[in-house]
RNA sequence: GCCAACGUAGCUCAGCGGUAGAGCAGACGCUUCGUAAGCGCCAGGUCGAGGGUUCAAAUCCCUCCGUUGGCUCCA
């Protein structure tokens, strides 16, 4: 189905299910659209008209709320992506009708159209003004003392007071903000939903209500988003993940815990099959490892030391305790240590589909893409340190050709550096370090660079796809580990005869199989490519007497490895037609006394695109192009 | 784990103190049909679990489990 995105105008079509014949990219710049067209090109965000309007609204909001509630206290209330928010400590929780009459009072107070006042104050006046606000006198402290912002971050500047007033309203800010509140459109408001958040983010210390809302320039723009929102919500992979029948979730079974039904599990394995095809293609071993291992192990690898807040609780077996794996790194070091090796053995790169378990919070579980066990296509490699730059290079071009494969054309590189702790020799770190950054460079990704952001035991690169939503996504991540191999004393022996250190690298391509495929299904709105689609090809005999041609066709197109089914129901051709179009099938073939006849078939494609009566060599051929080429139809 | 909302048939949802309802999906029967839903009939639920209030609880209260949106954490 076609759908006109509101207001978009021209050259915004957006084809809801991602066929061949659609302009992908006005798809993606329809559903992309906010920042970049909202903006004047390389504004940044926070410095645009959108940011203080959304501030500004933000302001409104607070006034809005204490109005209601009087003894109400403060926090903080930042614009966001697509958005702002505000922190408040309420006497009761907020319910939804609470919003509607806050956001109507808002628009009242935007009426007033009364300015925006900033005054530069001492940390003392701002103690006077905010006396029975404690989260803002807590930030008047830090903003005194100095190195901290008002959301209590470090910064380096000592920091000026300001407040800004408005209305009924004054507010410890730094702004900036719109001039007046008149400047904000009343019509392009909107209260989203409320939230618990912690004080400064931190768990131990107070629950606060937040109250999400979205602001935009236009009504057309609010209009846009929400838009947006729903059609995010449609391709929802919990939601698609149903309706296709791919997976499921079952409370028998347990949280975080995932059914692969058998088209979920062909999808599964159809990528895994091409993973496995290029991994071999391209000089890795495949190893398989138990899921769980003695405790020695864990000890020896440092997990239970430092991330032993994710590990399951011990099983005991003949007095010896196990743990299920939360990675597979130390039985792939294991099997490196199986034998003494030769640099001439180097690089040797392990890969291995693991299935690993994790303990998360009880709130933290989402669909596929927050589970509690799933699949990592994992691999170690582990070479000389003389070979390690050609590793890095081959690896992130390897990466960036699986990720291509499955569609995601968009991708971002995060480059992170070592961190204030860290283990391994500095040069061994610059070395690497260096190494990841002109891999980027000739790979000619866009990066940006985390200073010390990277594990204590090293640096590494992150890739983050960008899907049809414009929604980022973290898939691969690239990490050096200068902890393992001297924990567990790996060891190769050099030209010299004597035993060196080899350079370890963990790395994930899709990280986790499950969360991968639910970014998949998102990605493609549940309609995958012709070579991921569970079935390929539904055959649609118009009555009866056609079932038996229908069978035969399958039959050849099976034998060419086309997965293709018929649709023997006794339900008129357009009910099936309408089952194949809500189960995403690419093609239908109708076959009724026409095809028969003429010992032919009539494509319909799962676009509506009607391609016509041909022969079933014709269209194998066709189909099995689409198949080779990876085509998104 | 924390805050809030929500758990009614396989799915989507209505009912919100007085003996459980719809649509879709499913079974069966009729229909054999030219590019997104043919017709009829049947079956299907200890209303998430446990406790309490009440003459009476899907409905009100408490506890637990789960889901959703966030926070924190992260693949």
């Amino acid at each position: 189905m076609r759908l006109l995105s509101p207001q978009l105008g021209e050259g915004f079509l957006f084809n809801s299910n991602k066929y061949p014949e659609a302009p992908k990219k006005a798809a993606f710049a329809s559903l992309n659209y906010p920042k970049e067209d909202m903006m004047a090109e390389n504004e940044k965000y926070e410095e645009s008209k959108l940011y203080r309007v959304r501030h500004s609204a933000a302001h409104v909001m607070a006034q809005a709320v204490l109005e209601k509630f009087p003894k109400g206290k403060v926090a903080i209330g930042p614009p966001i992506e697509d958005g702002f928010y505000y922190d408040f400590d309420l006497p009761r929780p907020l319910t939804p009708e609470d919003l509607e009459e806050i956001e109507a009072r808002m628009r009242e107070i935007i009426k007033n159209d009364s300015p925006f006042v900033r005054e530069e104050v001492s940390a003392d006046q701002a103690r006077e003004i905010f006396a029975d606000q404690p989260y803002k006198l807590e930030l008047i402290d830090g903003l005194e003392k100095g190195g901290e912002d008002e959301h209590g971050n470090p910064t380096d500047e000592a920091q000026i007071i300001t407040i800004y007033k408005d209305d009924q309203f004054v507010d410890l800010c730094r702004g900036p903000h719109v001039e007046s509140t008149g400047k904000i459109n009343p019509k392009a408001i909107k209260l989203m939903n409320v939230a618990g958040a912690y004080w400064r983010g931190d768990e131990k210390k107070p629950m606060l209500q937040r109250i999400y809302g979205t602001a935009w320039l236009t009504p057309q723009d609010l209009k846009q988003y929400l838009w947006r929102l729903e059609e995010a919500k449609k391709r929802d992979h919990r939601k698609l993940g149903r309706e296709l029948d791919l997976f499921s979730i079952s409370d028998e079974v347990g949280a975080g815990l995932i059914l692969w039904h058998p088209k979920g599990a062909m999808v599964r394995h159809i990528a895994e099959r091409f993973w496995e095809d290029e991994h071999l293609a391209h000089g890795y071993d495949f190893v398989y490892t138990p899921h769980i291992g003695k405790a020695q192990l864990w000890e020896t690898s440092g997990h239970l030391g430092f991330y032993a807040e994710n590990m399951y609780s011990p099983i005991e077996i003949d007095n010896q305790k196990y743990y299920l794996k939360p990675m597979n790194c130390p039985f792939h070091i294991e099997i490196y240590k199986s034998d003494i090796r030769s640099y001439r053995d180097l690089p040797l790169r392990y890969a291995e589909k693991g299935t690993v378990y994790r303990y998360e919070r009880s709130g933290v579980m989402h669909g596929l893409m927050r589970v509690r066990g799933f699949t990592q296509d994992d691999a170690h490699h582990f070479c000389a340190p003389s070979q390690m730059p050609a590793e890095i290079d081959f690896v992130l071009s390897f990466s960036l050709h699986i990720l291509r494969s499955f569609g995601f054309q968009e991708i971002k590189a995060y480059l992170s550096t070592r961190p204030e702790k860290s283990v391994g020799d500095p040069k061994q770190w610059e070395d690497a370090e260096e190494a990841l950054e002109a891999a980027l460079k000739r790979s000619g990704l866009p990066y940006d660079v985390d200073e010390g952001g990277g594990a204590f035991y090293g640096p590494k690169i992150d890739l983050k796809i960008k899907d049809a939503l414009g929604r980022e996504w973290q898939l691969s991540t690239i990490q050096f580990d200068f902890n393992e191999p001297e924990r567990f004393d790996m060891t190769y022996i050099d030209e010299d005869g004597q035993p060196h250190r080899p350079y370890m690298i963990h790395r994930a391509l899709m990280g986790s199989i499950e969360r991968f495929f639910g970014i998949l299904i998102e990605h493609y709105g549940g309609a995958f490519p012709v070579w991921l689609s569970p079935v390929q090809v539904k055959i649609i005999p118009i009555a009866d007497r056609h079932n038996d041609f229908a069978f035969e066709v399958a039959d050849e197109l099976k034998k060419a490895g086309l997965r293709a089914e018929v649709d023997d129901r006794s339900d008129r051709m357009n009910a099936k037609i309408r089952d194949a179009e809500k189960a995403k099938v690419p093609y239908m073939l109708i076959v009724g006394d026409r095809e028969m006849e003429e010992k032919q078939i009539d494509v319909r494609r799962r676009s509506r695109e009607r391609l016509g009566a041909m022969d079933v060599a014709a269209f194998k051929a066709l189909a099995l192009e689409d198949v080779a080429n990876k085509v998104e139809g």
